[in-house]
DNA sequence: CTGACTGCAAAAGGTTTGCAAAAAG
DNA sequence: CTTTTTGCAAACCTTTTGCAGTCAG
């Protein structure tokens, strides 16, 4: 499997660097490598995914590279879980995640449900919802089905 | 003020502790009257309202606390931002989170705007929402419209 | 060269846990 | 009197920060 291109995004990720002043180095290339192979990833996930390639790298410089980014636009996070945070790149269609509080499953959809919802939203109260950080927590067929409870 | 009715959920507090095993406790009441008190409230935030009426209360009490009257249904929690989780009693109507990225401001609106959506998430998916932990991540009127821009 | 970036180690938040003493039923 | 609950202190986990050395441009 090539490591390089994987995916669209990647075609001009250094040009988005350089755009903003960011200088392109070789953990911030393997950090959006490590987001786009693994399509959801934790800060951690992603340090494990990275050092496969480079050992050496420091979970703060994941941090501090999904920080820079994000702030260029190459990656996204959203809060599933109460956990960690997870990661997503930018080129992925939209998508919003459905978390299972009884079996901890996390199914990706996309993100057009939200549409007649975030407009409603925009027009009635101003608020424009980033739709790419949607989660919703809930039960999924299958625990409504096995009746499984809980929470978390 | 009278710091015992306060909400209707106050009514049978101790009846829902008591049928599920658990003890009725100075703590726990002082807890539970925090979350009424305050509508949103981290666990910080909680124990200094409860600390206003019993300063030797501790903070791994209100978790221990919240734990419990979360499991018995008096209390529900969400994820607002990147930090603590947010408290808020039962009684108060369902409502949800728009949570502003640029000012950091949090407004709740009616839970309702998500009905269609939460029919149409359990028809198609089979994912039944929880509508009480749902927040929207995004930038409020205000922000918008001073352009103010910015993720956290 | 010079400033931005990295690795490391320490600090900072937030939450959990073990234990002995105190309180509830 | 028995069992749960509390307060305290320490442990834990994730994220952030200060700093000196390194590397990209």
């Amino acid at each position: 499997m090539d490591p390089i291109a994987v995916g669209m995004s990647m075609a001009d990720w250094d040009r988005r660097l350089h755009a903003q002043g960011y200088r392109i180095t070789p953990q911030r290339q393997l950090v959006l490598q490590a987001v786009e192979t693994l399509r959801h990833g934790s800060p951690e996930e992603l340090l494990a995914e990275v050092q496969r390639h480079a050992a050496g790298v420091n979970l703060s410089t994941i941090y501090r590279a999904l920080e820079v980014l994000e702030k260029v636009g190459l990656v996204t996070h959203s809060h599933i879980g109460h956990g960690a945070p997870t990661y997503h790149s930018v080129d992925d269609e939209t998508h919003i995640h459905l978390a299972c509080d009884a079996c901890g499953n996390v199914e990706s959809i996309s993100a057009d449900v939200l549409e007649s919802l975030a407009r409603a939203l925009r027009a009635d109260k101003g608020f424009d919802i980033d739709v790419s950080h949607v989660s919703f927590h809930g039960r999924c067929r299958k625990c409504i089905e096995q009746g499984r409870a809980g929470k978390h």
